[in-house]
DNA sequence: TGTACATCAGTGAACGCGCGTTCACTGATGTAC
DNA sequence: TGTACATCAGTGAACGCGCGTTCACTGATGTAC
C-alpha cells in the first residue's frame, strides 16, 4: 500500500528476486523442454544450469511435477494470448478473416515453439495428472474460436453495434448464413447436446448444427498442426503452408462463415 | 526345404524359440508401454518381468531404440491390418460405407491400444529417429483412404467391373461426384502438385481437389482421435462415439462421397 | 534510528533408486563327418 | 548312429551414469519494537 509497493508492483526486494528466479527457472525448463523433449526434464539439469543446487529448486516449486504444471499452464497461456491478439486486431464484422487469423496464429505459435506445443497437444505425460488449474487456460483458443462464431451470428448484439447492452439481441442470420443444410437439426444422440452446451458456454446465438461442425473444424485444426509437427505431412503436404491456408478456408466454408 | 522345414514355417526348434521368445519380449514391452507409458520403456524392466537377466536381451534387440522401433512397426501394422480388414469387408462399390468402415476401425483400433496409439501418433519419443523401416507400415491407412476414394472415381475400372484388366479405364464421375466444386482447380500454390502426386501414388483417378480435400479429412480423423485420447474433448464433445460419427459423415459428404 | 528476532534463499551431503550397455563365462542345442 | 565341434541363448557382475527428494545447516534480507 506504500509508494514504493505499488511501483514495484506491491513486491519488496525479496519478493522481486523470488519472481525473477521463479522466471529463470521456467526458462531454463523451456530451453531444456526443447533440446530434449517433455519429460526428459530434468530438475538436477535445470539448477545446474542455473548455477544452482538441486535442492534449492524446491523454494520454488514443491516438485518436479508443479514445474511441469507452470510450464503447462504457460504454454496454454502463451498460445491462448497469441490466438485473441491476432483476432482483436481484425474487424469485428469479418468473421472468415477472424476464424483464419485465429488458425494461423494458433499454427504460428506452434511452429515457434514445437516442444511447448507437443507439451500440451501431444501424448500425456506418463504418470502425470494435470491439475484443475490448466483448464482454464487450455480452453482460451476454443474460447476465442466460440467468440468468432458468436460474433458471425450476432453481429448486432448490443455492444459490437453500439446498441444498449442491457437490450437482449435478436440473433440474425447474415448473408449466407442462412444456407439450409447449415441448421438442420439433424445431429446424432448425445452430439446435440453437447453442440448446444458448447453453444452456450462459449458461442451464445450458434446453433447447435453449426457448432457440431465448429467442432470438426477445430479438431481438424490440431490435427493438421500436429501432423505437421510431428512429421506425418512429409511425402505428401509438406511443406504445408498452402495447404494449411486451403484447408483454414474449406472449414470456414463447413461452419458456414460468409466469405 | 525338407518337410520338417516347411511345416515348422521354415524354422528348427532353436529358430522357433527365438521367435517365440521375441514375441514375448514385444508383448511385455506392449504391456509396460501401456502401464508406464511410451518413453518409460525400459529393457531391464521387460527383462525383470519375463525372468530374464537384462543383458539376454541384447541377443533379441541390439539396442532399446530397436525394440522401439519394433514395437512402432507392429503398432503401425496392427493398425493398417485393422483398416485393411474393415474395408475389405465392405462391397468395393459403397464408397461412403467404406469409408466409415475404415474411419471407425481406426478410432476402435486406437482406444483399445490407446499407448500405441501414442506411441505412432503421439509426440515423437526425444532422442529418437525412426528409421527408414517405419516408413511403409506408417502409410498403410493412407494407403486404404486412398483406395477408397479411388474405387469411387473409376468404379468401372477393369477389375472390379469385370472388364479385361488390359483395356485402360475411362474415368467416371459417378452420381453425386460431379458436383462442380469438388473439381475446381482452385488450390493454392504448392498444393496443386502436391496433391497431384498423391493422388498418383495411393489414389490414381482421383482429382487433386478431391485428393486435397481428403487430406483434410485425413488429418480430421485423427485429430479428432488424438482429442479424444488425450482428454481434449473431455467438456464438449465426450463421450465422443456421435460427434465421431457425424464427422464421418461430414468429411465423406467434404470429399463428394455418394450418400 | 538501532537492535533483536523471524523469515527464507541457498548449500552440500546423503538416501535409495533405476537405467543402458559391455564382457567373459557356462551350458544347452544343432551340424558335419 | 555316434562323436567332435560350432553356434548361440542366457548368466552375473560390473561400469558409469542420472534422477527426485530430504534434511540439517548457514547467512543474508526483512520486520517489529
Amino acid at each position: 500500500m506504500t509508494n514504493g509497493r505499488e511501483r514495484g508492483a506491491g513486491q519488496n526486494a525479496r519478493e522481486r528476486a523470488r519472481a525473477q528466479i521463479t522466471r529463470e527457472i521456467k526458462e531454463e525448463a523451456r530451453r531444456q523442454l526443447a533440446a530434449e523433449g517433455a519429460q526428459r526434464l530434468s530438475l538436477r539439469a535445470v539448477a545446474r544450469e542455473l548455477g544452482m543446487v538441486s535442492s534449492a529448486l524446491y523454494r520454488y516449486f514443491p516438485s518436479r511435477d508443479d514445474l511441469l504444471t507452470a510450464l503447462i499452464i504457460d504454454a496454454y497461456d502463451s498460445l491462448g494470448t497469441s490466438a485473441e491478439a491476432a483476432v482483436a486486431r481484425r474487424p469485428a464484422r469479418d468473421a472468415r478473416d477472424r476464424w483464419r487469423a485465429c488458425c494461423h496464429a494458433v499454427r504460428d505459435w506452434a511452429i515457434a515453439s514445437p516442444h511447448e506445443y507437443a507439451l500440451i497437444y501431444g501424448s500425456p505425460v506418463p504418470g502425470y495428472r494435470a491439475p484443475r488449474e490448466t483448464i482454464a487456460p487450455a480452453a482460451r483458443v476454443a474460447v476465442v474460436i466460440g467468440g468468432v462464431l458468436s460474433g458471425a451470428w450476432q453481429q448486432d448484439t448490443g455492444l459490437e453495434a453500439g446498441r444498449p447492452a442491457g437490450r437482449p439481441p435478436e440473433p440474425r442470420l447474415p448473408g449466407l448464413l442462412v444456407e439450409p443444410r447449415l441448421v438442420e437439426p439433424r445431429l446424432p444422440g448425445l452430439l446435440a447436446g453437447q453442440a448446444e452446451a458448447v453453444s452456450a458456454a462459449i458461442a451464445p446465438g450458434v446453433p447447435p448444427p453449426v457448432m457440431a461442425r465448429a467442432l470438426i473444424a477445430w479438431t481438424q485444426l490440431f490435427g493438421m498442426i500436429s501432423f505437421e509437427l510431428f512429421g506425418q505431412l512429409v511425402g505428401s503436404a509438406d511443406p504445408s503452408d498452402d495447404f494449411f491456408s486451403f484447408a483454414v478456408d474449406e472449414m470456414a466454408d463447413l461452419v458456414g462463415l460468409p466469405a
